[in-house]
DNA sequence: CATGATTAGAACTATACAGTACTAAAAAGG
DNA sequence: CCTTTTTAGTACTGTATAGTTCTAATCATG
């Protein structure tokens, strides 16, 4: 249910995405889908965890790999955005999508997309440290604003793919800056 | 009319913002409203045309300006956040903020901001091209590719910057990103 | 099997909100 | 002035949709 509602928000937007759809799509009652979610926010509250969590142990097992950095982050990047499964082309980040339909009316959903985002920015450390390390990385940088940057880029050039419709949008981007960091 | 309706789809999103509200706001009638704009949709593709509109004139005098392609960045990022003027800092990206919340049910929606943010890639560019005329860039770049990349990043530190509540977050990005093209 | 948790169904409420209808007053402008 | 455009007011319609209520079936499990 919660994949299905996922999909959904992420596809036709929160605000356009009515219960009755996702009670139609997923075959599943709305007394049951009450019975588990108190309201429409709270659906939305567990869709975005239930992504957090699928999310954080790709990425750990990511971190821990052996891979290049650049290919980490790019793993990442294909994480964030499609959330590794998926047929459905349609996407961007589902965070900032739901963020910016949602977050306005409800600081729960303001907090835990907010607190996902300050997470990423270590994890993102980490991967550059392995860069460091294995000397892929050669100019001298300030690690912490790197990552900022690099998060930053991932999810501008995510949406900028989605809204010109320009695929290469992505790829560009995170080549052109790992390269500056050669 | 059309400037509150723009400050009220950014700060409260399109979908929390009721007509009724526009008209309260506003101080201007109902009947008014509909007499310029055949619906909601409309006013916003009105919304988004007025700020595009004000932007091209302030990006303009901007890329013709004699400042250093990192003051121009500077203050393009600044316009495309803030619209120059304002006392509110409650904001983000107004185009990608209705984009996320509209453009699913308006094709017109769609195609406006698509063409806005594909028009800022030469914009860029250019800024670069005088970057590069005046040594301030020394790296070899591909400068079509670091315009991109230059407006991802805008964009996603302007997101993360609002998501994180974190002012530094642009300022970091943008001046680590101009620091690697030295 | 008995008890509590989970699921389904279906009809219903309440309300918010986009959009309309109609009348009439001001402005604008030639 | 006379005509057209723009503005206001007010009441109204229709609909989409979040959320409720109540009943009853099914499932899990000690």
């Amino acid at each position: 249910m919660i994949e299905i509602a996922a999909r959904l928000f992420l596809e036709k937007g929160y605000h356009l995405t009515s219960m009755d759809e996702v009670v139609h799509v997923s075959g599943i009652s709305k007394s049951n889908i009450y019975y588990h979610f108190k309201n429409k926010e709270e659906l939305a509250i567990g869709v975005i965890k239930w992504r957090i969590s699928l999310l954080e142990q790709h990425i750990d097992e990511l971190v821990r790999s052996k891979k290049s950095y650049k290919e980490k982050l790019n793993k990442m990047v294909a994480l964030i955005s499609n959330q590794e499964c998926l047929d459905h082309d349609k996407g961007g980040c589902p965070f900032i999508s739901l963020y910016l339909q949602a977050a306005q009316q409800s600081p729960r959903i303001h907090t835990v997309i907010k607190n996902f985002f300050l997470e990423q920015v270590p994890v993102v450390e980490e991967i550059l440290q392995s860069g460091i390390a294995q000397k892929q990385i050669t100019k001298a940088i300030d690690v912490r604003k790197t990552a900022k940057l690099i998060i930053s880029t991932l999810e501008g050039a995510l949406l900028l793919s989605e809204i010109t419709a320009d695929q290469h949008y992505m790829d560009d981007s995170l080549q052109t800056l790992t390269a500056l960091l050669d």
